[in-house]
Order: structure tokens, then C-alpha cells, then sequence
RNA sequence: GCCGGAGUGGCGGAAUGGCAGACGCAUCCGACUUAAAAUCGGCCGGUCGCAAGGCCGUGUGGGUUCGAGUCCCACCUUCGGCACCA
């Protein structure tokens, strides 16, 4: 047959991929001129990766949309950013390090060599010339430039403080990096205990106010809500009892207590401390010193596991000291109890059994009194065995009783009548109490950012001066974890002078937490080159706050709150001019292994993206990934269904480059379909094809990429029949083929450009001719909206909200004539069963409802 | 316990309060082929019926509405987050 030699070949992806993802690069396609004002500025960005070795689908999964989110910007006329770089330092390296005996640097450098191969074979559009790599001295120096700014001006601090210690990765942790009840390490699900260390802080719980306020930010209520419940505010008053004078003891001190409710003072009968309050040492009466002391020892060897065990079984002691309630002069028993938490409030309660669980339980196992000081305003008394619970609202709403100065008060005026009686008396004040803590940034641990502090005997901690930055990674250490830095292994790095007063000095040895490199990246990724600073401000007032982040939710308490408040921080010291970091954030699903569970090498469930796109081309799983359901849904891993997306682009394919071929098995094949004239195939295809464009343009806005996908296999659908036709190869064809394309090219960029370069060449233009343009260069296309309606069109008629039968009428038909077709249905009349209409509603000419 | 998300065919999923199941996978049927694969065309929620067509159907039970997968109330299941925070 001598048509076999002019046959199309067959689409082979693996043929042009990596050509054009070469090319991509060789003409610079995706750099961005940041200087370029002539078109607007769209800063896009995808949370880096840690360099841990390989990618795996999940990181697909989140940058194979963005990076159709970037290539759909630059057609709608952005100057896109759409920069990448790499989260280099962190345990993973030393672990390697330890394990492997190599430095944790080579086995970094390795990985990211290994990951930007697969970045690119993904074909991702990153402007790879602002790539930023936090383990190279040129970016942590501004790490270290930026905590001794922090430092100057009290944002950095040391302190000592029972802090959050993980034995199996022998390292500290933040209170946000300790996950769940259980009380895990959020790297390696050990069970973190508590260790007594002067550790250095960052004082995030300054912004925590500004930090709750998320106006103007478009971001997904869920991490709205977990922040907000992670800084978990609290209006309530600061009250002082004062110690009671006693035969051991002096009194007077103030017992100073945070409480939400200073309306029920009346109902406080006893007082709890945390066992580690510093009252609790000189308050305590002789013959208790005994069980006290017993206690607060117990309390600090017991894990916070067992602290805070399941049973919740009240534990306490009598100090036997009193202190006097300073509404009614009342003298109260003090007791020490290992439920009320040192690090919260004033680390000391006011007890109120008779309204509050943990106080009732508490009362009731130590037989302590409970008086009811709330009742249903119906009702004058309670009976005392129950707590009454605080019911503000509705006809359970209880008033203040046995309250002398707010009596009969109900909520919230007996809230602000009890605040103002204590600050009429001094005896308390308003007051707003915060859960969030601050940031511990200590890492006893190699690979980081070294704290650029030397410790002096006379000077105390002194700042490594800024033209000295940076403090680089000593390379003699001994990985070996010790539950110490291995920084203290490397003697002559350690030991330098005071930059005060030259005396003997030692540096800090432990690093910093890797969040802090990933607190501000995206302003370095502007001007990574800069050796100036950290930050350059023209680029960042031009560019940020970032239009676009897309990344995991994991990181709502973590990242995403650091990021925050770094950015709230460098405000503060000039270097930035904005609040906020990210305007928009996408927060896309996970990827589940095809058991449902996590993807881990240990579960043997990591699916590898070299091996697909091996098999079946990059563009066919970006599409799948894209195809599988809602962005933020995720879902376990299946491969079933990817042979879809090949089957469709190899339709595409047959389509945009042999038009007029017909398949053999096609009964239909080179005929106009039933009915229509050439005329009417050309409009229906451009309706198609008009229609397509529209929607698809529309669902990448809203990160729809699923239905963006399925759009463009109902076009691709829609064209088929026509294939080999008379239309074919004409001037509707042509134009629906362009959009087909166009569509396509920000989630299938090689296919689009493959297929658009050889209908290039055909039309003359070669790859070297000045007038060749990539197709991703080219604008998207514009919709002619009034090719978006129908001529006729089908009214679906319901009788008493049934679906009874589907009428055809003229695009411009008006509601009487539809009403009066309908009318005459003999499905209609059947379904009325001889009655007359009682009404009829016409659903804005989209459906006609007869009530019958 | 508290806060947030989700429950739709065999499967992934679609649906501004208006035709439930778009698009795809799998299965099945047909065409092409000596044959298979690939490709092309088609069936594809359940049920009754020869058919025309009817009835049922979006986790459960109520409600609002001419009309509910969609809104409201209660509940069940499931996935995340938080959890003695005074």
C-alpha cells in the first residue's frame, strides 16, 4: 500500500521531550527580566524541596499544576516569577552522613544534582538563574546577618527552659514541630520527652496579635483555622490573691492568676499552682515541705506523655498555705497540681469547681468545698454535685448568684462588671492571654546554619560582627550524635576571641532550626547573587507580597506561621515593606500510596515518576495528575487510567497532524455527521472549540485542572467525527486545532509544542526562522463570546418537578411560546391527567416546571 | 471532647437551588485484521417491561422550596488538626 509510507508516526513522547525542555532552556523561555515593568508582575511559588534523594509523585503532584498555573500567566500577558531552589541543610544529611561516612554536603550536592535532572524532565518552567541553596555560605550568611539583627533589637534571645527534646533524632524541637496528643517528632514519630537547656528563641508571641488578623489574605479557611487555634487568644483578667500570712511565712506576696471567667470569684474555693511556680518554694508550710517536694520531684521526672496521660486522674498537694480572694477577703487553701501548666498564663488558677470540669474533678477527689456562684435565672440555687456548665446563651442562660458586687449579672455584663470592680480595687485588670510560645531555634546539630554568637566569660554572649559573616562549617567534626552539637568536636574552629573584648571566647555550637531558612526564601530568590544583603527592597516592592504559594497543609502551624511572622519581623527592621508574605495560597491535596497510606520507602509504596514518564512521557502524567479528581483532594496512587491521557494525546495527535486521515473501522469516516451541510459542521466546530477555550481558561483561574483537562477531551471529541471530512484542514478546523493546542500547552507543554512546530514547518517556518515563535510564547487565545450560545436550544419540562419530556425552541424563544409548547407535550398532558396547570415556572429559560 | 474537610455508578470523579452521573478507567459488544495488539464506533446506576415507557436512586432521618447531590436541623461513617490552655 503506498499510503503506508506517508502515515503519520505514531506519538512517541519520549522522542521530542527532552529535545524541547533543552530548547526551552537555550532560548531562555522561562527567565524573567525582574526589571521589566512593561507587563504585569506575577509572583508565583511552589514550596522547595528538601534534597532528599528522589523525587517521588507527590512532589509532581503539587508542581505539575503550578506549573500550568505559570505557563497560563505568561499567555494571559504576566511577567511571571515562577523561581525553585532547595531546603539543603537538615538531619536527613547527617543521618546519611552518619550512616554512610561521607559529609553531609556531598550527599546534599548529590541529591539536588539527581532532583534538578527530574524538575526538568517534568518539563517545569522554573527560572532556574535565581535558583537559591540554603547550605551554600552566600545564603545562610544572611541567616546569621539577619538573627543578629533579631538579636539587636530583643527578637532573638537565650533563655534557659524546659524545652522539647527528641531521643531518637537527639536534637530539640519546637513546640510546633512536636505533632498531636502522643506527643510525637514530627521527622521521625518518636515520642519527645523534656530536657532543662538555655536554648535560643525567637519571640514570635510578640506578633501573636497581628498574627490572628488575616484580612486581605486569600488562603484556605483550614490553616486560617489552625493558626488561629495554634495562637489560641484568650480575653479574660489577671487577678492577684494575696498569700495569706502564716506562722512559717510573712504573706502578702501576690498570687497572681489568669482567668476567663473573673465573674465567677465569688465561686473560687482554693487555689492551684503549677508544681514548678517559684511561689511554691517559700509559700509552703513546714509540715508539707515533705509531700511537696515529693510532688514537684515526681512531676519532673514524669514524661509529658504520663502528664498528660489518657485517665486524666486529678493528681495534687496541699502546700498548706492560704491566700485571700480579693473580691470577699475569703481565705482559700493552696494546692499544687500538675494540670495546670507552668508555661500557660501565670501558671497559676483561681479554682472554681462548681463551674469547671477539671476544678470539679479536682474538688471532688480531694473534698474540697464547690459553691455555685451561676445559676439559670429561673432557679436561685444548684444543686452542688454538678458543675454548672458555662451556658451563655439561650434559655439555659445563667446569672451571677452568691456574687455580692455583680449579683443577678448575666453574661457578658457580669464579665464586665467584675473586670471593672477589680480595677476599681486594683486587685486585677483586663487582661489577653496567648497559647502560642516562642520559637526555639537551638539545633544541636552539623548541618545548619551556625549561630553566629561567641561566648565570652566577661562579656556573656556576644554577636558575630557583621563583616566577619559568615561563620561557615568547620569540615573536622565527628557526626557521631552525642546529644550535643558535633560542632564542639572541631577545637579550632571553636575557640576564637571575643569580638568585645578579645579575650577568650567559644562559639556557639548549635545551629539553627531549618525553618529558619525558609522563613524568608522567596525574598532571596529576587537578588540571589546579592552581596549587599539579604533582601533587595526595590525588587521585593515590585514583586511581593508573593501572588501565588502553593504547597502542603502539613505545614499550617509550622512554615507557613514562621513565614508570617518573618516577614512581620523584617517590617519592623526596614527590610521589607509589607505584612504579609502570600497574598493567595493553595493548599493541594496528598498523594496516598495505593494501600492509602502515606508514601514511605519503608511501606514500599513510593511510586517513582523516572519510571511513568519512562513509559509513557512527561506531558501524560502531568495530565493524569491533573486529571484525577479536585487539586486539593489528593487521594491514594493508581496508575490505572493513565493510558487515558496517552489515548488522548495520541487523538490529539492524529488530529492536529493528519486531518485528513480516515481509520478503516470507522463506519462513518469522511462523512459529515447526519444532517448537517459543511456550513453547519464549520459552526459547530468553532462553537466547540470557542466553548472549550472559555471554560478552560476559566477552571485553571480556579485551579479546576480536572475539569480543564476534560474540557479539552470533549473538543478533542467533538472533532473527531469530522476528521477526514470535507471540514477538515479548513479555516474552522484550523482555528479549533490552534485552540486545541493553546489549551493544552500549559498542562501538556511538550506535545503543544511539538505538534505546533511541525505545523509551523509545514507552513513554512522552520525551528531557525526568525518568525518562529514557541507556542508557549504566544498569547492565549481571545473567545468570541457570541459563539458561546446556541441557536436552538433544549428545554428540559418538568411536571410537578419531574423530568417528563425535552423540548427543542429557538435560542430566542420567549417564555409564552416555551410555556405554551410545553402544554401541548402529550407527555405533559399525560402527566397532568386532565388537570389544568396551577402554575408554571420558568427557571430563568433554562427549564420549564409545570405544578399541576 | 472541641475545630475543620469529605460521603454521588464496579472505580477516579462532574453538576451558578433547575435534565444526577460530564470526562476518564475497567468490563462488554461491533468494525478493521489471517490473527492479536493498536486504532475506530458503541453499550455501560438499579429495577419492571418484547417494546414504548414506568418506578427507584447522590451516607441516614426530618425540614424549607414549584423544584434539593446542592440550603436548614438532627444523626452515622470517615479523614485531618487540636486537646487538663484555666
Amino acid at each position: 500500500m503506498p499510503e503506508q509510507d506517508e502515515r503519520l508516526e505514531r506519538y512517541d513522547p519520549t522522542a521530542f521531550e527532552p529535545r524541547w525542555q533543552a530548547r526551552w532552556e537555550e532560548l531562555g523561555l522561562h527567565r524573567t527580566d525582574l526589571r521589566d515593568r512593561s507587563k504585569p508582575p506575577y509572583y508565583l511559588l511552589t514550596m522547595w524541596p528538601y534534597p532528599s534523594g528522589d523525587l517521588h509523585i507527590g512532589h509532581w503532584y503539587v508542581k505539575t499544576p503550578t506549573d500550568a498555573i505559570a505557563r497560563y500567566k505568561r499567555a494571559k500577558g504576566f511577567n511571571v516569577f515562577y523561581p525553585v531552589g532547595f531546603d539543603a541543610f537538615g538531619l536527613p544529611a547527617e543521618n546519611a552522613a552518619i550512616k554512610r561516612k561521607i559529609h553531609p554536603r556531598e550527599w546534599t550536592v548529590a541529591n539536588m544534582e539527581n532532583m534538578r535532572r527530574q524538575l526538568r524532565s517534568m518539563g517545569a518552567s522554573f527560572d532556574w538563574s535565581s535558583e537559591v541553596v540554603t547550605c551554600d555560605p552566600a545564603y545562610f550568611r544572611w541567616n546569621q546577618w539577619i538573627f543578629l539583627k533579631f538579636y539587636e533589637r530583643g527578637v532573638a534571645y537565650r533563655k534557659q527552659a524546659p524545652v522539647d527534646w527528641c531521643p531518637s533524632c537527639q536534637v530539640t524541637l519546637a513546640r510546633e514541630q512536636v505533632e498531636g496528643v502522643d506527643r510525637i517528632c514530627w521527622r521521625c514519630s518518636t515520642p519527645v520527652t523534656k530536657r532543662d537547656l538555655t536554648q535560643w528563641f525567637f519571640k514570635i508571641t510578640d506578633y501573636a496579635e497581628e498574627l490572628l488578623s488575616f484580612d486581605g489574605l486569600n488562603w484556605p479557611e483550614p490553616v486560617r483555622t489552625m493558626q488561629a487555634n495554634w495562637i489560641g487568644r484568650s480575653e479574660g483578667a489577671e487577678v492577684d490573691f494575696a498569700v495569706a500570712p502564716a506562722a512559717h511565712h510573712p504573706g502578702g506576696e501576690a498570687l497572681r492568676v489568669f482567668t476567663t471567667r473573673p465573674d465567677t470569684l465569688y465561686g473560687a474555693t482554693f487555689m492551684v499552682l503549677a508544681p514548678e511556680h517559684p511561689l511554691v518554694a517559700t509559700i509552703t508550710a513546714p509540715e508539707r515541705r515533705a509531700a511537696v517536694d515529693a510532688y514537684v520531684e515526681a512531676t519532673k521526672r514524669k514524661s509529658e506523655i504520663d502528664r498528660l496521660s489518657a485517665t486524666r486522674e486529678k493528681s495534687g498537694v496541699d502546700t498548706g498555705a492560704f491566700a485571700v480572694n480579693p473580691v470577699n477577703g475569703e481565705r482559700i487553701p493552696v494546692w499544687i497540681a500538675d494540670y495546670v501548666l507552668a508555661g500557660y498564663g501565670t501558671g497559676a488558677i483561681m479554682a472554681v469547681p462548681a463551674h469547671d470540669e477539671r476544678d470539679h474533678a479536682f474538688a471532688v477527689r480531694f473534698g474540697l468545698p464547690i459553691r455555685t456562684v451561676m445559676a439559670p435565672a429561673a432557679l436561685t440555687a444548684t444543686p452542688d454535685a454538678v458543675p454548672l456548665p458555662y451556658d451563655e446563651k439561650g434559655d439555659g442562660a445563667a446569672i451571677a448568684v452568691n456574687s455580692a458586687a455583680w449579683e443577678g449579672a448575666a453574661w457578658p455584663a457580669s464579665f464586665e462588671q467584675a473586670v471593672a470592680h477589680l480595677e476599681r480595687t486594683g486587685a486585677g485588670a483586663r487582661s489577653i492571654t496567648y497559647r502560642l510560645r516562642d520559637w526555639l531555634i537551638s539545633r544541636q546539630r552539623y548541618w545548619g546554619t551556625p549561630i553566629p554568637i561567641i561566648h565570652c566569660p566577661a562579656c556573656g554572649p556576644v554577636g558575630v560582627p557583621a563583616e566577619q559573616l559568615p561563620v561557615t562549617l568547620p569540615d573536622d567534626v565527628d557526626f557521631q550524635p552525642t546529644g550535643e552539637s558535633p560542632l564542639k568536636t572541631a577545637t579550632a574552629w571553636l575557640n576564637v576571641p571575643c569580638p568585645k573584648c578579645g579575650g577568650p571566647g567559644q562559639r556557639e555550637t548549635d545551629t539553627m532550626d531549618t525553618f529558619v531558612d525558609s522563613s524568608w526564601y522567596w525574598y532571596r530568590y529576587l537578588s540571589p547573587g546579592n552581596e549587599h544583603g539579604p533582601i533587595d527592597r526595590d525588587l521585593v516592592d515590585a514583586w511581593c507580597p508573593v501572588d501565588q504559594y502553593t504547597g502542603g497543609a502539613e505545614h499550617a502551624v509550622m512554615h507557613l506561621l514562621y513565614s508570617r511572622f518573618f516577614t512581620k519581623a523584617l517590617r519592623d527592621l526596614g527590610l521589607v515593606g509589607e505584612s504579609e508574605p502570600f497574598t493567595r495560597l493553595f493548599n493541594q491535596g496528598q498523594i496516598l500510596g495505593a494501600d492509602g497510606e502515606r508514601m514511605s520507602k519503608s511501606r514500599g509504596n513510593v511510586q517513582d515518576p523516572d519510571e511513568l514518564v519512562g513509559r509513557h512521557g512527561a506531558d501524560a502524567v502531568r495530565l493524569f495528575l491533573m486529571f484525577m479528581g479536585p487539586w486539593d483532594q489528593g487521594g491514594p496512587w493508581s496508575s490505572s487510567g493513565i493510558s487515558g491521557m496517552v489515548r488522548f494525546l495520541g487523538r490529539v495527535w492524529t488530529l492536529a497532524l493528519d486531518p485528513l486521515g480516515r481509520e478503516p473501522g470507522d463506519p462513518r469516516a469522511g462523512r459529515l455527521p447526519e444532517g448537517q451541510d459543511a456550513a453547519a459542521a464549520e459552526a459547530s466546530i468553532r462553537r466547540a472549540a470557542h466553548r472549550a477555550i472559555s471554560g478552560v481558561g476559566a477552571d485553571i483561574e480556579a485551579f479546576r485542572f480536572n475539569t480543564a483537562v476534560a474540557k479539552l477531551m470533549e473538543l478533542a471529541n467533538a472533532l473527531f467525527p469530522y476528521r477526514g471530512s470535507p471540514v477538515a484542514g479548513g479555516g474552522a478546523w484550523n482555528e479549533a486545532i490552534a485552540m486545541l493546542l493553546s489549551g493544552l500547552a500549559p498542562m501538556a507543554p511538550h506535545i503543544a509544542e511539538e505538534i505546533h512546530a511541525r505545523l509551523q514547518a509545514a507552513a513554512g517556518i522552520a525551528g531557525d526562522d526568525p518568525r518562529w515563535r514557541s507556542i508557549h510564547a504566544r498569547p492565549w487565545p481571545a473567545v468570541d463570546e457570541s459563539l458561546l450560545a446556541e441557536s436552538t436550544r433544549e428545554i428540559p419540562v418538568q411536571v410537578n418537578g419531574k423530568l417528563r419530556d425535552r423540548l427543542q425552541v429557538p435560542a430566542a424563544a420567549t417564555e409564552p411560546e416555551i410555556e405554551a409548547l410545553a402544554l401541548a407535550l402529550p407527555k405533559v398532558l399525560a402527566a397532568l391527567e386532565g388537570r389544568a396547570p396551577k402554575k408554571v415556572i420558568h427557571a430563568g429559560g433554562r427549564l420549564i416546571n409545570i405544578v399541576g
